[in-house]
DNA sequence: TATTACATAGTAATTATTATTAACTAGTTA
DNA sequence: TAACTAGTTAATAATAATTACTATGTAATA
């Protein structure tokens, strides 16, 4: 559990809801997901919840820098992971996976010839199957 | 003009076909384009070409490695270039440019760790307004 | 020539996401 | 604590990019 859900609303002084303290707790612990797949989830302990709220809170929560998103097999993917790393999209298993790496010395490359990023995605294709990833 | 659209089928043994000539004739000098983007300029010389015909031989060369694509605001871009770079997505213009910088040091630490992606992309989002890019 | 495989056009279908809008509520102020 | 208000939610409809389907067409092969 990385940090406290509530405290990191207040932090971005934006209104703490249930609904954004509980998509927060379903990613906290890191994973990427669908917009469908935090619905689903949330929905087990939320039955009410819409999934057009869904999708207006991850929004909400990218504008303040709480989530980070990707798009990739033609969705978008969100992850509690704000700052820039590799993502690993798994072709055979259509999932996404983290890969430990320091992504810095691109960041600077980009600095140097004047981009200041809002952010970066870097997103490889690989089978994963016959790995331990 | 990079190389000749006829010759780059042939070298990959598939079936030279005007809709396959055509679009790589106007993607072949760079940019990047969507596929209702490449349709439209299509239909200008080809009036009864289908935009499930421009999708599927997208795919059939994105597959062939003779373009690449990726994925942004929500849709999928298309580029002649097949090697890894960087794309910054402007998020003001709602369109993508390269940036010419090495990213070998990546791949390079990407197969360190046993990963061998089929392709990689990166896009960087930017306001490309104030800029001269 | 007959056969087989692949490609295209046209249309319908899918599906992830966004827009709309009325009701609601968290956090602030009186 | 009550009222206020700006932002949030739920529900539904709409959008838009892409894919599926299918009949026809074209090229390669036996």
């Amino acid at each position: 559990m990385r940090i406290d859900s509530i405290q990191q609303l207040r932090d971005k002084r934006i209104k703490v809801t249930p609904q954004r303290v509980a998509i927060l707790n379903i990613m906290k612990n890191g994973g990427h997901f669908t917009g469908e797949q935090i619905y689903n989830e949330l929905k087990k302990k939320m039955p009410s919840i819409s999934l057009s709220t869904v999708y207006s809170t991850l929004d909400t929560l990218e504008r303040n820098e709480i989530l980070s998103s990707f798009e990739v097999s033609g969705m978008r993917w969100f992850e509690s992971r704000t700052e820039s790393h590799v993502n690993v999209f798994c072709v055979d298993k259509n999932r996404v996976i983290d890969i430990d790496m320091d992504v810095s010395w691109l960041l600077n490359e980009l600095k140097k010839k004047g981009i200041s990023p809002t952010k970066v995605s870097i997103v490889a294709h690989s089978t994963c199957d016959q790995r331990n990833i």
